[in-house]
DNA sequence: TGTACATCAGTGAACGCGCGTTCACTGATGTAC
DNA sequence: TGTACATCAGTGAACGCGCGTTCACTGATGTAC
C-alpha cells in the first residue's frame, strides 16, 4: 500500500511537495495520528473502554464518520496503540542493552534509563499499565503477549551473564519474571507521582534502585536443582 | 441506622421473622447486595467504568430508579465494593498470620492459602486488579490507599523476624512492598489461568514459591546502610 | 503544460437505541392506640 | 388482638441526550492523454 506510494513519487516528478508535503496519503496517515494521539491523551483519565467513538473523534478534530477511513471499530485502534506503544519500549530496551558495568552500575543505569522513558512516553506506559488488566480482552491479551516475549527476551540476556549462564532455563525464566514484574510495579509507581513532584521521584528512583539490587543479591544465594 | 433497628426488635415481641427474615431492614440489605453482586459478575467481562447503571439493574432484576434508594451514584458502588473485597483480604492475612515455621514452610503454605483464597474469592480480587489502574479515579485511589495499608502491616510484621529486627524501617518498608508487588503479581498470573486448568496451576504455584524464595534469599544478603 | 475524468478522505445530516435521572405511584411493613 | 394511619423500598413511564453507524455529498489530490 504506502510501498505502491512511494513508487509513484519515485518515478514521475518529485512535485513541490516538499514543504507542506500534502500528498493524499501524507494527509491521511496525519489524520490517523489525530486519531491515535487523541485516544492517549483522553486516556489519560478514562479506560479504553469507557471512551466514545464521537468523543474520540471531537478530540482529534474530524467528523465521526471519518473514524471509519482508518478503522473498523475501536478496538482495532486500540490494538494499533498498543503496538506503537511496545515499539517505542523495544527502543528503549535496545538503548539499555548496551551498558555493561558492575552490578550496581547497571541497576542505577537501567533505573535511570527506565525512568527517563517513562517521562518521554508517559502516556504510552499510563495506556498500557491501565489497561494490562482492563476490561477490553483484545487490548489485554495483545499487552500479556508483548509482556511474555519482552520477558524470554530479558531471560535470554540473563542467561549470558557469568553466574546465571549455569541456571537451568525455567530459573532463568522465573528469575526475568521476576525482574519484569518489578520494573512493571516501578513504571507504576512513577506514574502515579504528581508530575512534577521531583523530590518524589528521586525517593522512588533509590526505592528501586534498592528493591533491583535486593532480587540480585538473591539471585547470588540461589542454586538451581537441576 | 441499622443500631435503631436492633434495638426495635430487642425490646418488643420478637416476631416470627425467624424464617423468611421479612423485615423492612433486612429486605434492603438484601437488595443491595443484589445489586453488589450483579455488579461483581458483570465486572468479569467489563472495567467498573464501561458498566451502565440500567445494565446494573438488569442483572439485579430490581427496576432502574430503585438504584438510588442504596448509593448516589456508580461511584459509590463501586467504592462500597472495595470496601467489602479488602475486608475478605484482610481475613485472609489473619489466617497467614498464625503460621510460624522455617522459611520454607511459610512461603509455601502463604502461597497455598493466597491461592485458595483467590478462587474463593475470584470475582473480588479480579474486580480489584483490574481497578488498581483503572480508569475511575476514585476507586484508582481508594484501592491504592488499602494496598499501602497492607504493606505496612506486613513491615511491622517482618521488623519482628530474627534477621530483619536490625534493618533500617525504610528498608523493612522497601522489602515489604516489593514482597506485596509480587504478591500481586502471583495474583494476577491465578486470574490469568482459565478457571479448571489445575496443571497450569501447579506451575504457577511452584513459580510463586521460587520467587518468594528468591526474594528472601536476597534479604539475607542485605545490610542496611546508616 | 493544460484539460477532462477518477479517486477517495473527510463532511454533515439522519436513524434508532440505551443511557441516567425524575416523578407520582403502590403496596407491604411498621407503629400507635 | 384489631384497626387506622405512616413509612418507604421498589415500580414503571417519561424526559432529553449522546451514542455508533449509514449515507449521499463535496472538493482537493491524482492520473491519462
Amino acid at each position: 500500500m504506502s510501498e505502491k506510494g512511494h513508487r509513484k513519487s519515485a518515478d514521475g516528478r518529485q512535485k513541490a511537495s516538499k514543504k507542506r508535503a500534502n500528498t493524499r496519503e501524507e494527509q491521511k496517515a496525519r489524520t490517523r495520528q489525530k486519531l491515535l494521539g487523541a485516544a492517549l491523551s483522553l486516556l489519560e483519565t478514562r479506560s479504553f473502554g469507557a471512551i466514545s467513538l464521537r468523543e474520540l473523534t471531537r478530540e482529534a478534530g474530524v467528523a465521526p464518520a471519518a473514524f471509519y477511513r482508518h478503522f473498523d471499530d475501536m478496538e482495532e485502534l486500540g490494538l494499533a496503540l498498543i503496538e506503537e506503544s511496545f515499539e517505542a519500549l523495544r527502543g528503549m530496551l535496545k538503548e539499555a542493552r548496551t551498558e555493561l558495568a558492575g552490578f550496581d552500575q547497571v541497576i542505577r543505569d537501567s533505573v535511570e534509563i527506565l525512568i527517563r522513558h517513562i517521562h518521554e512516553n508517559r502516556l504510552q506506559f499510563q495506556f498500557i499499565a491501565r489497561e494490562r488488566y482492563g476490561g477490553v480482552a483484545a487490548l489485554r491479551h495483545a499487552i500479556r503477549t508483548e509482556i511474555r516475549l519482552f520477558s524470554s527476551e530479558l531471560a535470554l540476556d540473563l542467561s549470558r551473564f557469568p553466574v546465571l549462564d549455569k541456571w537451568s532455563s525455567e530459573d532463568l525464566g522465573t528469575y526475568a519474571g521476576l525482574m519484569v514484574t518489578n520494573m512493571v510495579a516501578i513504571v507504576e509507581a512513577v506514574l502515579d507521582l504528581p508530575p512534577g513532584d521531583s523530590r518524589a521521584e528521586a525517593e522512588i528512583k533509590r526505592a528501586a534502585e534498592r528493591q533491583l539490587l535486593m532480587l540480585v543479591l538473591g539471585s547470588a544465594g540461589w542454586r538451581s536443582q537441576t
